[in-house]
This record gives structure tokens, sequence and C-alpha cells, in this order.
DNA sequence: ACTGCAATGTATACAGTGTCCACAATGAGC
DNA sequence: GCTCATTGTGGACACTGTATACATTGCAGT
């Protein structure tokens, strides 16, 4: 994933690019501990230059962190979109409506499982409501994992499953409890369940949203 | 709150209660920032004691972290059992059950919004799935706020409005939906709502999960 | 091709953190 | 009243983020 960003100490004086081997550094430092892990030294450190390098790259440890939080939004959005072009595949207008909604909650989920470590850095904030506006926290579609969620409502309106009345704030409820699932299973109560154990209940979870939309 | 925990330099070589004096300031500073501020110096710094004292009575800065945790949980769990016990108040035994809830949902709602950094503190963990059980983390009915969810799914139970069948697991589904909407208010996209928009949201949410159930 | 300058990486330094170790004061139990 | 386990102190270390001054470089314009 990053082949800049090694030992061999590089001879010419400059990076060539500092920022993203700093960039790969955080999101691996990420993806092994969390947003606590992300460390400004550590990432220079992996970059094989001084720590203040990289000050000429990002602000602050912050902005960083931001970066990462980003590309971490980023790559959920990649798997979202990847899981909805499955459901594209269902027969009519209104299977591939319901497919979609459960495509989205499908991968949140199992992004949550697999990449512990990028999901609570993308999700356990302390600041910065912009982040979320990041043009750099999309996928492929140029949308953010929340936009993608609107989508997919947006075609059971569509499809005629849901209200247009409805429609306004529902992207909330239905995020809300998704995440909030992953955060049980990811550190809470659930954390000690098995995937096999978790799976019915995300699986009743999805269907009181789809139900209770 | 801390009357002990403050300035005027103590005469006596022994501190008296440091341990309650750490663990007042830590909750301080986790109401005041959240979790990445209870910070074990200055809680020494606070209790007019020097840092190392506090390995007395914390193993480490995580140690007292996660009693200030089960702190928080405990003032979860007594505005839950404030909110419950109102809910009793309500008419027949259907309406009861109901009420409590949406009692509990209620509670939970307004605690993160009114204390966010406890809440964070409470929630936003990254270890230890033993804090759950910590005895010091409950109410006056010896009851974590996870086991009031319980009793108030019981008592849909009871009161015939929520099958048997569809009893076990209940807290989970009833829980992530909560705590993400309660999230996703404290540091996601309707971080920048006014309490009154977010307050029809919550409504929703809630009937969602009264019924989807 | 040479020169000057902006961009980038380095050196040094400081305050703040958690934590270890050796020592000092104290108060409870014989 | 002496002993000794408890509790608080002093000093140190490694680590963090970050500021300020300096060195090296590549590129722009002559």
């Amino acid at each position: 994933m990053d082949a800049v960003s090694q030992l061999p100490p590089r001879r010419s004086y400059h990076h060539g690019d500092l920022r993203q081997a700093l960039l790969n550094a955080g999101v691996a430092l990420a993806q092994e501990g969390g947003p606590e892990a992300v460390v400004l030294r550590e990432a220079t450190r992996r970059a094989g230059v001084v720590p203040n390098a990289a000050y000429r790259h990002f602000a602050s440890r912050d902005a960083l962190l931001q970066a990462v939080r980003a590309s971490a939004l980023s790559a959920l959005a990649l798997a979202m979109e990847r899981e909805l072009s499955r459901a594209e595949r269902a027969g009519g207008q209104v299977d591939v409506a319901r497919a979609s909604l459960r495509a989205i909650g499908t991968a949140y989920l199992r992004f949550a499982r697999t990449q512990p470590g990028l999901f609570r850095t993308a999700f356990t904030v302390a600041a910065d409501p912009e982040s979320a506006l990041n043009p750099d926290a999309t996928g492929r579609s140029g949308l953010n994992p929340f936009q993608l969620l609107g989508v997919a409502l947006d075609r059971l309106v569509q499809a005629g499953v849901l209200p247009p009345e409805r429609r306004p704030g529902a992207e909330y409820v239905a995020w809300s409890s998704v995440h909030g699932l992953a955060m049980l299973a990811l550190e809470g109560p659930l954390r000690r369940l098995s995937r096999g154990q978790v799976r019915p209940i995300e699986q009743r979870l999805l269907a009181m949203v789809e139900q209770g939309l």
C-alpha cells in the first residue's frame, strides 16, 4: 500500500511526495490502532523524515488526522458503492431500491467489522463538522457515505416504497440505527459476540429500519 | 461537587481521601472536555498533590479513566431511573410499559445533550469490555443503563405489547438506534442543528423503535 | 548557465504527558 | 512507644506536539 514510505534512507534531500507518504503512514497507523494511534512523529519516522518536516504539509497533528479521516470515509464510500452495484443487479425497481438500502447498511456494518481502526477514525470525532464536507471523503461517484445513504433512500421513494413525506430526515434515523449497532458491536456490550451471533441482530435491525422508516 | 479537591495547601502530610478527590477531579475534567481531557497530572494538581501520588490509588491513567467512566454510567443510570419513575405514574400497564421504554430513550438522549463530556467518556471506549460490569456503574436500583433498558423491555412483554419471542436481543436494536442518534447529534452531521430541530428526529426514531421492535 | 528565491527538510529547544524508582512522612498495631 | 506497611514526595526518563532558526534544494528569470 505504501511503497514510498519505507526505511531505505533516501539520498535526495527532498522526499518527493512527503505529503502522500505521511498520509499513507497515518492511514496505516489508524488501521492498526484507531485515531489515537495516528501520531505525527511516528508518521514522519515511517516516512524517513525528521518530525518537523510534517509541518510543511500539515498544519498540525489534527490536520493530519482529518486527512486520514477523509481517507477512511472515502474507503467506506467505495465499499458502499461496491455493495450498491451488486444491489442494482436485482430484479424490479422495488427490489433494487430495497436492496440498495440494505447494501448501504451491510457495507457499513462490514466496514466497521473488518476495518475497526479506520471506522473508529472516521467516526470517533471530537471536533470539526467540516470533515464530512471534505471532497476527499468520497468514493468514485463523488458522494460521501452519508450521501450514498441518501441515494438509497431516494430510490425507495422513487419506487413508491417510502412515502415522499417521510423522506426528509430519513437518513438520520437510518444512519443512527446502523451506526449505533456498529459501535455496539465494536466496543460495546456486543464486542464479545462472534460474527455469527451478531449477524442475526444486524438483520433484525436492518429489517426494523426498512419497516419502521 | 468537590469540596475536598481544592487549592488550600493542606497541612497534613496525608490527604485524607485522595482517591475520591482524584475521581472527582477526573469527573470534572471529563465533564469539561470528554475522555481525552482526563489527564492524570491535572487531576493530581486539582487535588493539591504531586503527580505520582495518584499511583497509590490508580494503577495507571487508564484505571482512573475507567473509574470516571463508571461514574458517568452511574450518572446516566440515575437519570434513567428518575425518568422511569415518572413513567410509572402513567395509567394502565400497557401505558406504563410504553412510557418506560420511551423514558429510557429520552433520558439517554437528554444525557447526551446536557452532559456531552460525560456521555462521550462513558461510551467512547477503546478497550475494556469489563467496564460495563463495573458495580460502580449503576444507579440506586443497582442496575446499569443497559440493564435498565432491559427492565423497560420486560415491561413491554409483561404488558403484552412485545411478543415474548421478540424479546431476546431486543435491547441491542433499541440501544443501537438511540445511541447512534445521540452520537450523530453530538459529533456527527446533526451537530449543527438546534435542539428544536433535533427533537422531532428523536421522536421519530423512538417511534420507529417502539413500532419496529 | 548563473543566480536568487520559494519550497522543503533539518536542528535544536521547550512544555507537557505517563510512568519508574528511591526516599520521606505518617499513623495503626503490636 | 517502636515497627512497619501506607501514602505522599522528588527526581528522572522517554515520549508527545510544536515553535524558531537554519540548511539544502529545485525552479524562474535573466
